[in-house]
DNA sequence: TTGACATATGAGTACTCACTCATATAAAAT
DNA sequence: ATTTTATATGAGTGAGTACTCATATGTCAA
């Protein structure tokens, strides 16, 4: 017999998780870039004027949250989108807050 | 002549601003809760078993926000989700959440 | 091998924020 | 009028977190 309450109370917290993926001025500049294409951690640091560890914490967090993937080539390492679904909802987001001027 | 660039990070901005309403666990079941139809704010602290006091800080935050419309009805506060599209970030991100376990 | 470059990461810090507690306000009931 | 009920809100606290700084690790070049 399942708890149905306590999954939906787990389901909602997992929902959480996925929004405070998106939710933080860096991360979201990173996922905006991204976007575009992969690009390497100094590019990234560069595009957005922060400072390289800045940017190697935040992507960090998007490795262990699965939402970007890591590749290494030679010294440097590429990074890039690694869900559809990622893109999807950072492009509603996107829209609702740019049309809608939440 | 516009700066397109300061435009496109305002628009990041409130992207993250719109993301962050649903990036806490107590805001998110206020508004899941509202999905299926308006409540006081004690039904709502009873149901999300949660103190009167933290319920209407957040409600405040909400209102502040235009997520929710607050209603007088007697000595009670009756709320309810005030733009459909708050329901529909909402829904895509739960589907997503449950859907793919992030 | 040594040095230069690219990235990762631990520790410390400042700031944010969600809560509690106490209290204010307001409306209904007695 | 006083009490009870419903909600709002300011102050204070603790937990979380995004940064800086220093340093470790790893890779290429000389």
């Amino acid at each position: 017999m399942h708890d149905h309450k306590h999954d939906k109370l787990q389901d909602i917290q997992e929902t959480v998780k996925l929004f405070k993926i998106f939710s933080d001025y860096t991360r979201l500049r990173i996922i905006e870039l991204l976007y575009t294409g992969e690009q390497c951690v100094q590019d990234i640091a560069d595009s957005l004027e922060t400072s390289q560890s800045a940017i190697s914490h935040q992507l960090k967090l998007l490795r262990d949250m699965n939402v970007v993937s890591a590749r290494k080539e030679g010294k440097q390492v590429i990074y890039s989108l690694q869900d559809n679904h990622i893109k999807e909802i950072f492009l509603i987001g996107y829209s609702h807050a740019t049309e809608c001027k939440i």
